[in-house]
DNA sequence: CTGGGGTCTGCACCAAGGTGCAGGGTCAAG
DNA sequence: CTTGACCCTGCACCTTGGTGCAGACCCCAG
């Protein structure tokens, strides 16, 4: 295995093709072609023939983009980070706006996630609850009595 | 607005029709006749010509199915959820051990945006990072150095 | 120089979670 | 009894995030 770098090509160029790549971040070959065509991974540099060939820290990049993914983030969202982290980003101060954003975001999810692990263990605690009065549903789905807000409505 | 239900139906039966409960709960009507084919909603009754009649309480278990969603739930475990507490299901045990690993799901979750949270701080108070070297992707993408797992590899 | 991997491109397809639209029934008001 | 708002069903379509497949190079070993 992995011998194919072998003897051949002993220089100082640790290069990976797209399936050490894909294998080394966990994730298909295919999924690295569209990360790429979405930006998410800058065109890697190509052999004569045409292959494309990855350097090592392009194995950090795809595990950030996964395991953002697994936090609830957008494949865009992903982009965004990446780009700011890139410092290609547009202007300073909307670095920092982003960055806020994200930040108050990251701390809503936590808190609602807080909640509901609240309520289920308010609910192993209790037993099963019935129908509408469960705490779960309630503590999550609760309008707070404040009538309703109405996001969208078409159709 | 929703004088509707006005003087012809005074009787204690405060039901919804679909429109009524998209508007309180904030989603789009066919939104609910997803949610309903995909069980997460109960088929509700039916007037005599075929209208969806629903209760109050169904708004919130909408409002759950969104904020659940929200906090990274599939609709397919937003079912499991909901047939936990509407205590419709198979074992009490296979209640707990589920909830026991949504609950360790929760903790991984926010330990991770936690992580994600710090990184962001860090890279505000540090300026912006360059290239592969930046925090908020070393925070989540590293390998640990401990080589790669590699879970798939198709195609 | 032939075979078996690996890789390329493009296109089709998939699952989740909806969204929109046509064609038709319902119902209260004017 | 017509009009307009609402509802019904079914089917097509959309976006996101990939998967799979065909047809064709590339490349190294035997």
């Amino acid at each position: 295995m992995s011998t194919r770098v072998s003897r051949k090509r002993p220089e100082p160029s640790p290069t990976l093709r797209i399936s050490e790549l894909a294998r080394a971040a966990g994730v298909g070959i295919p999924t690295l072609r569209f990360y790429e065509r979405k930006k998410l991974l800058p065109a890697p540099e190509r052999t004569e023939s045409g292959y494309r060939l990855y350097e090592p820290h392009h194995v950090t990049r795809v595990r950030f983009i996964r395991r953002a993914q697994e936090l609830g983030f957008s494949l865009k969202e992903v982009g965004s980070l990446l780009a700011m982290s890139d410092g290609k980003v547009p202007s300073s101060t909307e670095v920092e706006r982003f960055a806020a954003a994200k930040l108050d975001a990251i701390d809503a999810r936590v808190k609602d996630l807080q909640r509901m692990k609240r309520a289920i263990l308010k609910l192993m605690a209790e037993g099963i609850c019935a129908g509408a009065e469960c705490p779960v549903i309630a503590s999550l789905g609760g309008a707070l009595a404040t009538g309703a807000p109405a996001r969208r409505a078409r159709n």
